[in-house]
DNA sequence: TGATTTTGATACGATACCGTACTAAATAAT
DNA sequence: ATTATTTAGTACGGTATCGTATCAAAATCA
């Protein structure tokens, strides 16, 4: 690879850091007091995937480690988002299981924030997102089968 | 599996901040102990710009607070990479100004994580990088403007 | 079978980051 | 010139995340 790329591919990652920490920080703003991105995100997922997943399987979800998923659940839990029982499968562990509450929260969430998010419209029409989500979701592949 | 679900617009940033985590945990195992990848993000940002940069202006450059830059400066200074002097116009102010060892660590820090980096390439080529990154700065100008 | 290793989850401590409140200096207003 | 407002930086406290150590339950093995 010629020199001159690689400043290229140090600033992808510049790149997505930056237009993460904006993101992130837009959405929490607009989140209820005491609930997270991450807390939102892990009850996008466990509606997309299905709920009943083993902390570890979010931990590898979400690759972070497992520890920061515990603290994630007894956020949940304490919101009433989500309930935790023993895995009838392993008694060591455990399964997440969404709540009515946090179901609703969920969808009300996506409904309130949707219409500040289709103002990225404005400077990305859906066909172009569509095209960028695509090539992020295969980077993203790539940087987790190859760690 | 796309998240055909997720509106699209969600499925952006969510890819986005999946991506994020990966890059930086990746990052961050071959930085050394103690050097986190905001310190090498902010002397990249110092050579890159340049140096005599203020805490201010690295705030807003990243879209941090500026009590986040603070907290990463006295770790760069602890580590003997940067050197805060007073501000010659603004005696409230102070500069951000790399030293020898500051520029070498940099140096060095990319040089040991080029090769890493340069395996991107089997998943996306430097045009197609290039196209990525031209996309996100303008997501990224727009966030930045429309707060 | 009993002993050893591996695995799922948490407790605990460390730290990175953020929000609020404060000080000092610059700027604006009167 | 004096006062009021804004601005640059930091101290301090809160919290999200992470690493290590620990415990209990599998899984493996001898």
């Amino acid at each position: 690879m010629p020199d001159t790329d690689l400043p290229l591919y140090f600033r992808l990652f510049n790149e997505i850091g930056i237009v993460d920490q904006l993101g992130r920080a837009r959405f929490e703003k607009r989140l209820p007091q005491g609930v997270t991105v991450s807390h939102f995100s892990v009850l996008n997922h466990l509606m997309r995937v299905e709920d009943g997943r083993t902390p570890l399987e979010l931990a590898r979800a979400f690759q972070v480690p497992k520890t920061t998923v515990s603290h994630w659940l007894t956020g949940l839990d304490t919101l009433g988002f989500v309930n935790l029982r023993p895995n009838p499968n392993d008694r060591r562990s455990k399964q997440v299981w969404l709540t009515e509450a946090g179901r609703a929260f969920r969808d009300k969430a996506i409904a309130d924030l949707a219409p500040d998010l289709a103002r990225v419209k404005d400077v990305m029409d859906p066909d172009e997102v569509a095209d960028l989500v695509a090539r992020l979701e295969r980077l993203r592949i790539w940087l987790d089968t190859n760690r």
